[in-house]
DNA sequence: GCTCTCATGTCAACTATGTTGACTTGAGAA
DNA sequence: TTCTCAAGTCAACATAGTTGACATGAGAGC
């Protein structure tokens, strides 16, 4: 599942730059490992991996989500969310049940043990963050919000 | 290998936020898939992918690197790399050639056809960059970069 | 009631990217 | 000549994704 020891040994690499730009590029992908590492392991811990933590992220914060409406915000197919998922209901950190009035769909829940690892393993990526943050102050902070937003909306 | 329309489909869901440090999560996970989705589709017209990619970028920046340091800089296994390289050496976008002095290892080199995938790759990701710090300007583009050092750093 | 649609579930086959472990080969050094 | 080291290769496996095909069960329309 994972590697601690191995993927923490992968510090920055120092690349000749061809380009005054590959700094940046280097960055995020550094920044994107930098920040997921410490969560990957604790996940790893739990026997989880990160399509996991996706789905607990999404449900903590779309309580009574349907499958179909998951499905299109994590980007993936039916069949690839299925796994993930029965897992996540076997190891009842998920409930799934019939809505009320819409029989049709399931929503999804997360349970108290599901809950406190979706905060665990997102705790360890905020914390990454704040200690960013706090270096660079509330305008450095902001400076890098208006950057990050004008990186993700390009497509 | 990618798949364009399913893949840029995915825009930035509205989640509720459960944390004041949630929008950052989300911006590092967008923000690579923003920068990345161009190049991954160009790369994969090239019936190429990341990997394919993430060793071009490497040699490069790296001429005549022997194969256990790119094993190194990469963090990946010997076994892991061996697909991906033999790959683009059948294509001829790498060569390796013993040492004329250090018989035991390969070096490796980007051949003019190597090059040029790299280029145009790295190009589309380095295009997203500089819009954004276009944007930002130069003091934002610093402040950005104060905080994925921080970020990166971390481990 | 009958049929149609729609959300969900499930099976199979496939691709890609990675892992460990075990072993070979070929060159250089002791 | 033997030892070591870089590289190559084979098998088995895990995980994360894809398509395609098909089943099921509930609501909606006629």
């Amino acid at each position: 599942m994972s590697k601690t020891s191995q993927a923490a040994g992968l510090h920055r690499a120092s690349l000749a730059k061809l380009h005054e730009l590959d700094a940046a590029l280097e960055l995020m992908y550094y920044g994107w490992r930098g920040m997921t590492l410490e969560a990957d392991d604790y996940l790893a811990k739990q026997g989880l991996s990160r399509p996991h933590h996706r789905i607990l992220y999404v449900v903590a914060r779309r309580p009574d989500i349907a499958i179909g409406a998951l499905i299109e915000v994590l980007g993936i197919s039916k069949q690839a969310l299925n796994r993930p998922l029965n897992l996540l209901l076997e190891r009842k950190l998920l409930t799934s049940k019939r809505a009320p009035e819409q029989h049709r769909s399931k929503l999804l829940r997360l349970t108290a043990a599901g809950q406190r690892i979706e905060q665990r393993a997102s705790d360890h990526e905020r914390k990454v963050m704040r200690q960013a943050f706090e270096r660079a102050g509330a305008s450095g902070t902001a400076a890098w919000m208006a950057v990050m937003e004008a990186i993700a909306d390009n497509n």
